[in-house]
Formats: structure tokens, C-alpha cells, sequence
DNA sequence: AGACCAATGTGGTCTAGACCAATGATATTC
DNA sequence: GAATATCATTGGTCTAGACCACATTGGTCT
């Protein structure tokens, strides 16, 4: 979120002509349009594009691409056939090697993953690396579709040696959770990962699973976990919807209290 | 990234009429400049947009709806009056309580801050919150311009309760360590610092400040730290451009290994 | 009452073209 | 030779309008 204090995005609400020259002018419909939205609700609706686009003399590219930003914000919610809605606030999830289960109990959510496909591909250079097999070794694939409140939440596609874990595959189904068949079945206890961050466009698969719109920004988590004997075991790949998670860390000092430039 | 067993996005290359129904003009032709993209080496550069409309038979809007994705995923970068140009990767940077010149270093980088601004502003109610000082009491909030190599790499916004820490305002300067400053002048050392990681798109100030072009997606690190005592800190404000940034950090299970529906 | 269908309205994609702003090369002037 | 204007080229912003895909509504027919 940005808070007040922490500057706002200086959003130009005055009419003044100048300040046209200055900012995009999409970015100034943009800030009116927020200010709109901050009177409402979530869930109510606002003006229709076209409506928008006339009330503010812009084409409706403009009110458009105003829109989408405040969408990728999480501010408001479009839906096709239907209209433009306030949203909630976006939710924010722990990093931490625990379950999706747990995760998504400890805010409050029903959970339920669903089973996309599993299936086997050859090692590349990168997963061959990764997961510590021959280049193109047998690798288990296996893409879940993760729901909080039957509402589509995570792509999680992850990747295991498939010599490691024989008959992983026909184990597999909804709500079955890997790494407990990973201890029951195969004794191989996750210790730790390497999680990286970024962003990145939905692409339209992507999009569609998750019920969002092509080309918003992702968050995509990539996760290299390790067993308790430090064997890598899984490469996973996740992508979120940006506008409705954000991901919280805890983070120490590398020993002693830091006294760099910080 | 995205590596090829993870599934590199469904890119249709076929000219097949069929695909053009089921996925979006701009999608398509965005595969084939990706494919254009990966025989080039970092700083190579690409066709002007509307030669490129021209040859793939679209509008320039399609054209750069595909680079602009292209841009955000950092395999390219636009500059206006110049050209379209094959990127160097993204650069990941570790999530911890460390100073930001250690970071860069370890990157192989030279480091360097400019001091944006340093102001006082009223706490408002979550700033009091985050700080716990009373609201509209005093914070000092400092805005810096991060650079590594002399380019712009993040904005960051600190602030701090300014009773707390008298003249630090007078104290700060260029390339000043803030961290440094707080243990040495006020006896005040970081222990812990829980930081929130989410998208957001730029607006124009981070846009030109961080080099890049408004609206695209950036990495927004809110960074909330307490002292040894327990006490809060500062609260700081990160801007990264996502389309250069991604963020690792190191992940352990709660308390035993974990078992929950992984 | 229920099933069906057509009309309407919504956001999503795409076009063709205009103008602006930054860049770098070229010509001009001092 | 060095500074300055001019100009073509590039990506960035904006317009006006077309068509598509989807959702809802309301009327019509069984």
C-alpha cells in the first residue's frame, strides 16, 4: 500500500492546464478516478468506460489504460459482460517452507488444490542443475491449481527427480498433499529453500486459470527446496495474481547488528 | 525465468488461422519477436516498431502491446529516440537486513546513494502505528536514490520518529549510512525487520527517476524494523524496477519438518 | 412455470493515424 | 574548431472507431 505520509503518487487533481503538460493525461484521469473509488465500497460498481471516457473528454483508450493500473493495484475489479467493481485489499501471504493448506487456514480461507496434470518431461540444462540429475533425465511434472475459498489462487507447477520417487505419479490427485506423501512414502523430509521473487506478464493460460486478464503483472515465487541431508528435491514454480497477494518475509541481520551503509 | 521444462509459455509460432482465434494477435506476434529476440546478444538491436508492424501485417499498437511485455519481462529495453534493444537478465539481490553497499558489492557492483530529500511530515494513522508514536507526531522521512554502476537501481523512503532521534536530518548527506549513523550517534542497532514484497505499477516520478516508462510493473519493498529492544525503527519504502530486480530469500520449515498439504 | 432466444451492455482486442519528446546526425554559423 | 540550429528517426501518448466475447435482461414460446 502507499500511505499518505509515504507520498501518495502525486496525483494532479486540479484542471490546470499546465500540469496536462507535466503528467500523462491518463494518469491524471487516473487520479480522479482513485478518488472516485475511495468513496465506494467494495464490490460497487463504477461508471462504464465508455461513460467514463465522455464525462472526461478522453477516448476510451485513455480511461482504459487509467483503469488498468488502478486494477493492477488491486483497487477495482473488471469483469467482462459485467462491469468495474471496488475490490478488497490486496491479502499477504507468508514465505515460508509450511504448507499451502496452513497457509491459507492462518487467513482464515478454505483450501483446496486441484490437479491439473501430471507428467513426465526430459531435464533440461537448468532442471538437470537444479534437481541434481543427468541432462535429460526422467523429471515428474506435476501443475496444481490452488483455490482459497473455490476461488483460483496459484498456478503451482513442481518438479522431482522421477527415478527418486517411483510412483509418485499415480499417488497424485486433488488435495493430496505432496510433501506429506514425500515423508510417508519416500522418507525425504524438506530442511530448507531458496525462494525467488519477481514479476512477470500472465500469459493467456495463465490468465485464464486464475480468472484475470492477460498481460497483468504475476508474481511469480520459484522455489528450490533441499531434504534434511541437503539433496535438492523439488523445483517449483508458482505464479500469483499481483493485484490480489502480496508476500511478507522476516528478515536478520547476517550475524552481528549490521553497521553498513544502510 | 522461465525454463523450457516449466512449460516457456505456450508460444504459437505457426501462422495457423485457427491459433489466431483462440490466442491474442499482439500474444502471437510476441513469440515470434521473443524467438527473434533470443538469436541476439545483450545491447544488439531490434527493428524499429513500425518496420515491425509493417512486416507482421498489424497496427504499431500490437506491436508494442508484444514489446512492451517483452520490456517488463526484462528481455528487452525501449529507449525513446533510439531504439529497441536485447537486455542483459535480471539481476537477483538477496532479502536481508543487511546494508545496501554490502549488497552491491557482493554483486560485483559499486555502489552509491543520492540523498533525494529529507522532511518532516505528521504521522498518520498507520504511520503512528508502524513507528508507535502518537498520531500527527513528528517523522523524519528520508527519500534516497539507490545507484549500483551509476545506474539508478531503487527509491528509497525511509522514515523514522524525529524525536527519537534528534539532528539526524543534519547528519545525512550522500552515500551516508543510515544504519551506521543510528548505532553510532543514537546506540540504536537493527535486529529484526519484517518486509512486505508486491507489484505496483510506476508512476511517473519513479519512472524517471529509476530511468524507466510509467506504468510498468515495479517492486515495491516495505520494510518495517525493530531494534534489539524490540522497538520500532523505521519503516521504508523501496521502489525496484521489476523488469531489472528479483528477489531471493531463504526459507525453513516453522518448527519440525513440515508434513501439512504441500 | 420453465426453457429458450434475441437484444443490450460490458470489458477486451485491434486498426489507422495524429502529434509529442527525446536522440543523434548533419549542416550551419560564428 | 567549436558551438548552434535543423532535421529525420525513434519510442510515448492520444484519438475515434470498429469488431469480438461474455453476461445479463427481458420477452417469447412451449
Amino acid at each position: 500500500m502507499r500511505s499518505a505520509t509515504a507520498g501518495p503518487a502525486p496525483v494532479p487533481t486540479g484542471t490546470d492546464e499546465q500540469l496536462s503538460r507535466q503528467y500523462p493525461k491518463y494518469y491524471v484521469v487516473k487520479g480522479h478516478l482513485a478518488h472516485i473509488l475511495a468513496q465506494l465500497a467494495p464490490g460497487e460498481p463504477l461508471p462504464a468506460e465508455r461513460a467514463l471516457a465522455e464525462r472526461f473528454s478522453t477516448s476510451r483508450t485513455t480511461i482504459r489504460q487509467a483503469l488498468r493500473e488502478l486494477a493492477i493495484e488491486g483497487r477495482l475489479v473488471r469483469r467482462r459482460g459485467r462491469g468495474t467493481f471496488a475490490a478488497l485489499p490486496k491479502m499477504a501471504q507468508r514465505l515460508q517452507l509450511t504448507s499451502y493448506t496452513e497457509d491459507m487456514r492462518r487467513l482464515g480461507l478454505v483450501p483446496r488444490s486441484l490437479l491439473l496434470s501430471v507428467s513426465q518431461v526430459r531435464a533440461d540444462e537448468e532442471m538437470a542443475s537444479r534437481l541434481d540429475v543427468r541432462l535429460r533425465a526422467r523429471v515428474l511434472r506435476i501443475e496444481r491449481l490452488r483455490m482459497a475459498n473455490e476461488e483460483p489462487t496459484a498456478i503451482e507447477t513442481t518438479h522431482l527427480d522421477a527415478a527418486r520417487f517411483p510412483g509418485l505419479a499415480k499417488r497424485m490427485g486433488d488435495s493430496v498433499s505432496l510433501y506429506a506423501l514425500l515423508a510417508s512414502e519416500y522418507g525425504v523430509h524438506l530442511a530448507e529453500a531458496e525462494e525467488t521473487i519477481e514479476t512477470v506478464p500472465a500469459a493467456p493460460r495463465e490468465a485464464e486459470l486464475l480468472d484475470t486478464t492477460v498481460g497483468y503483472p504475476m508474481l511469480l515465487l520459484s522455489r528450490h527446496s533441499r531434504d534434511t541431508c541437503g539433496r535438492p528435491v523439488e523445483f517449483a514454480l508458482s505464479f500469483y495474481r499481483g493485484d490480489r497477494y502480496k508476500f511478507v518475509t522476516r528478515l536478520r541481520p547476517p550475524t552481528a547488528p549490521t553497521a553498513g551503509a544502510g
